[in-house]
RNA sequence: GGGCGGUUAGCUCAGUUGGUAGAGCUCCUGACUUACAUUCAGGCGGCCGUUGGUUCGAGUCCAGCACCGCCCACCA
């Protein structure tokens, strides 16, 4: 049965997907028999749609997943998706903004009920792309982070780690998103360089207005707040100073000069005003000293009562009217430009403020320890290795997690507070943590509780997804066998935000690590190296290029190019297009040509001395091959391995291999041969392009076992044979030396040419004799004679191989005149060009006395269009 | 401020332990065509960022410098 003429991806994707999933080829269970190979995927947001990003990411896994499962392992993909708060929260507040309304209008119940509902309608976009992608997941097992089994994990975590003193709450500096209206973590929080300005002011000395301290800040809107002013006690400048009162402008407080070594005397004017609510420096000079703590912003970031006459202005806004009313004072010095890291909301980029409020942390340090070890002690390796020294730099430096926002989307915080008013007790004072809602004060037995009001962290969900995707708290089978996993892939900016944190979980919880292998693949960006994105509208859209050049042009051209961070436009995916074609009609051809294949029939029992040298060749071609391309999958040199793949196929099989046993296919042992070859190279290639290897596949075994489900084929030592590889080597050498000469000396392709070989080098004189065939088939070669020496005929376009001189005579076959006009062309359109150097010396006066570089780089040109006008005449000496 | 990565053909990138620089795309020339024009054959094109060092020999190892990019950081 024959291929179509044609091939189109758009007829095979959708009914492999299907196949795949329905006989349940992707399905993992735990097997006495067979070793685990387990991967989570990174389990994108369920607003996600996919973007060149998953595809990617989603594409490697599918790689290797798909070699270990052919390989013979118990291979689990486990695939979900993140209910990712924030962003999740964002999408649906935007659909009841349309409808001019807000969450606080629906209340929280049912805000989560409209939520839920957004979740299943859209939630299960991006599974469905991962499958047209051609991703091998375990789809039955597909979690989400807020399932309800789910759930009971975060909670067990959560009460867990309140029990060992992991998990404490209290009034700190936070990063607070004030559009989000909600605190985010360190992590969340994205620095970026803007341009700003420090402004200098005076605070007037309370005995004397006249005078004062000058300090500089970058935000004057929150000297509001301000209960204090340091210095260095090592200042000189300032020495005296320390414990005078000053008078804070605008506010009319007065505050005291404090004396702390926080404070670096060389930046700015070595004076720091002192806003304790509302910086994290200040923050702890404040608790130092015992200073007040003034709030001076709303949690939507206008500026409150304790601002005085600025109350209810924006923070932006504040600013300018403070520098003006401080200017109008005169006690602006002056406002200089000055460059400085902002944080700002990683989901709304909304520039964050750091806000003093009640929030519950993670004790970081101890659950730090023993990842940091893990990784130190190489029990978990880091692809490529330079990463490593990135998570330890972090591991080491690490600071609490603030793990409560104030959004309604998330697991609800599991802690309880008592709100009696008559029977508190100061025990009543104390959270209740609990898994199952309370119905009563465990001090006071009052049933009036209340819960707390915040979610969770996303990240606080996800850092527990390699086990509580498998059941656990609850002890399993599942969790038995596939705890710990093998391998993660994830981007290099989640490494802080769940790759370490779960490796922290994974000890914690399971005493193990989640998986012993993290490779970090680079960032998809845009032709021009921006990141793409939406509102650059810069983005490739990858179901676009699925449904142009099909989903194996798309994996296989994100990965040959995925060395380090991707630079894609449209056209990088035609080589991944083109391959798949040439697979295609590799095998079209082969299919034609062959039939009443043995299936017995086995390439390690062909004797190197039944068959001839391109077969050796390629056999051990293919074999070597797949020995390298073992190795750059193991060591996740994906890149590689699809070089060698397509070098292998394209260059060696197509366009030597079948090229020259293109007139023998009536051969048996030729048609089992390629046959074979090609079977091999179908399996081989599946995990890069499942889809054309399948179809391929399923069309040569019709009724048999699945391409996906086949066995890898193992390397045959006994098929490498570095000689054939290197005496095939002269051959395609020696045949591409006559297609120059024929192109040298316009000899078409029609004229057949006789040729002579020579040399007095033995084993290539017999491996010339022995393979004239090869010669003769693809030179074109009508009489080929092998000898020590040339004949001594005239007129012999010569080209040397190795040792050996391959020799056209031309007499018959080109035209004299023809030759000769043309190259009589050439040498007028030299020495015109000569001439035109020439006249540009004596024009620009350089001839006779000029800069010697420019006269020798001129007269270098001039003699190299000599010499090869002196060549071209000879030549034309040798025509007659 | 600290750390990391990059600099090789016009473009995008390979280059394994030091040993005569490679691929794809682009461009140019050509193509008996029943596997493929998403093809085939051939060609043009590189002081391998810069300076110095080690070596018989450096794109590759070492040091400095320049430029580009990324990450981290509580100098207000």
């Amino acid at each position: 049965m024959e291929l179509s003429p044609r091939f189109n991806f758009k007829d095979i994707e959708d009914k492999w997907v299907k196949f795949w999933e329905e006989k349940n080829l992707f399905h993992a269970t735990p097997n006495s028999k067979k070793k685990p190979y387990v991967i989570v995927i990174p389990p994108p947001n369920v607003t996600g749609i996919l973007h060149m990003g998953h595809a990617l990411n989603c594409t490697l896994q599918d790689i290797i997943i798909r070699y270990k499962r052919m390989n013979g392992f118990e291979t689990l993909w486990m695939p979900g998706t993140d209910h990712a708060g924030i962003a999740t929260q964002n999408v649906v507040e935007k659909q009841l903004a349309k409808e001019g309304k807000n969450r606080h209008h629906l209340g929280r119940d049912e805000f989560l009920k409209r939520t839920w509902e957004w979740k299943e309608q859209y939630g299960n976009t991006i599974i469905h792309q991962l499958k047209k992608l051609g991703a091998s997941c375990d789809w039955a097992r597909t979690r989400f982070t807020m399932d309800e089994e789910y759930s009971e994990a975060v909670k067990y975590t959560f009460v867990e780690l309140y029990k060992k003193k992991l998990i404490y709450r209290g009034q700190y500096i936070i990063n607070w998103c004030p559009r989000c209206q909600t605190a985010l973590s360190d992590e969340e929080a994205e620095h970026k360089e803007k341009q700003g300005f420090l402004y200098h002011i005076r605070y007037p000395f309370e005995d004397n207005p006249n005078e004062g301290i000058v300090v500089a800040t970058t935000r004057p809107e929150t000297m509001l707040g301000d209960t204090a002013v340091a210095v260095n006690p090592k200042d000189k400048r300032y020495k005296k100073l320390i414990g005078k009162t000053l008078i804070l402008p605008l506010m009319n407080r007065e505050i005291r000069i404090i004396a702390d070594e926080l404070v670096d005397p060389a930046f700015g004017t070595g004076a720091v005003k002192v806003t304790p609510a509302h910086d994290p420096n200040d923050f702890t000079i404040g608790m130092k000293h015992s200073l007040d703590f003034i709030n001076i912003m709303h949690p939507d970031a206008r500026l409150n009562e304790e601002a005085g006459d600025f109350e209810g202005m924006d923070r932006f806004k504040a600013r300018e009217a403070i520098a003006k009313a401080l200017q109008e004072r005169k006690l602006l010095v002056k406002v200089e430009p000055h460059m400085h890291a902002i944080g700002h909301c990683y989901r709304c980029n909304t520039v964050v403020e750091p806000y003093l409020s009640k929030q519950w942390f993670v004790k970081m340090k101890p659950l730090a320890k023993p990842a940091l070890k893990a990784v130190v002690d190489g029990r978990i390796k880091f692809y490529p290795d330079r990463w490593t020294k990135v998570y330890t730099n972090w591991m080491e430096d690490i600071r609490d997690w603030c793990i409560s926002r104030q959004i309604w989307w998330g697991h609800r915080i599991p802690v309880w507070y008592c709100v009696n008013d008559e029977h508190t007790t100061s025990q009543c004072q104390e959270p209740i943590v609990s898994m199952t809602t309370p119905t009563k004060c465990p001090y006071c037995g009052s049933s009036k509780l209340k819960q707390d009001e915040d979610v969770l962290d996303t990240w606080f969900s996800s850092w527990l997804w390699p086990f509580a995707t498998l059941g656990w708290p609850k002890e399993n089978k599942d969790l038995k066998y596939f705890y710990p996993g093998s391998a993660l892939f994830t981007a290099s900016e989640i490494i802080f935000f769940w790759v370490a944190r779960m490796i922290m979980s994974g000890i914690a919880f399971k005493k193990d690590i989640p998986f012993s292998s993290v490779y970090i693949h680079g960032t998809v960006r845009d032709a021009k190296g921006r990141k793409m994105s939406k509102s650059l509208g810069n983005a490739l859209d990858p179901l676009e290029i699925i449904h142009e050049y099909g989903a194996d042009a798309l994996r296989f051209s994100l990965i040959i190019n995925s060395g380090q961070d991707l630079f894609v436009s449209k056209e990088k995916f035609e080589i991944g297009r083109n391959f798949a074609n040439k697979i295609w009609n590799a095998a079209r051809l082969i299919l034609m040509n062959t039939k009443d294949i043995d299936p017995e029939f086995d390439l390690i029992k062909i004797k190197f001395n039944d068959t001839d040298l391109a077969s050796q060749w390629i056999i051990s071609r293919f074999n070597s091959t797949l020995e390298k391309v073992n190795a750059a999958i193991e060591t996740y040199r994906f890149s590689e391995a699809e070089t060698l793949l397509y070098d292998f196929f394209w260059s060696n099989f197509c366009d030597w291999y079948l090229e020259i046993i293109k007139d023998r296919f009536d051969d048996r042992t030729t048609q089992h041969i390629a046959f074979k070859i090609l079977e091999q190279s179908l399996k081989i290639f599946h995990p890069f392009m499942p889809f054309v290897t399948e179809e391929i596949w399923q069309h040569i075994h019709p009724g048999e076992e699945a391409l996906c489900i086949q066995p890898w084929p193992t390397v045959e030592k006994i098929c490498l044979n570095k000689e054939a590889e290197d005496n095939m080597q002269v051959m395609i050498e020696a045949v591409s030396a006559l297609r120059n000469i024929r192109v040298q000396w316009n000899i078409p392709l029609q004229q057949r040419i006789e040729t002579f070989v020579a040399t007095t080098n033995n084993q290539e004189f017999l491996l010339f004799n022995n393979n004239a065939k090869i010669l003769q088939r693809l030179g074109r070669v009508e009489k080929l004679s092998v000898a020590a020496q040339l004949p001594t005929t005239h007129n012999v376009a010569i080209s040397v191989v190795g040792t050996t001189k391959i020799a056209v005579p031309l007499g018959a076959l080109i035209d004299v005149n023809k030759e000769k006009q043309r190259i009589s062309t050439q040498i007028e359109e030299q020495r015109r060009a000569a001439q035109a150097i020439v006249g540009r010396l004596q024009n620009e006066g350089f001839l006779k006395k000029a800069p010697a570089n420019v006269v020798d780089e001129d007269r270098g040109r001039l003699e190299a269009l000599n010499k090869e006008i002196k060549e071209l005449e000879i030549v034309i000496a040798n025509l007659n």
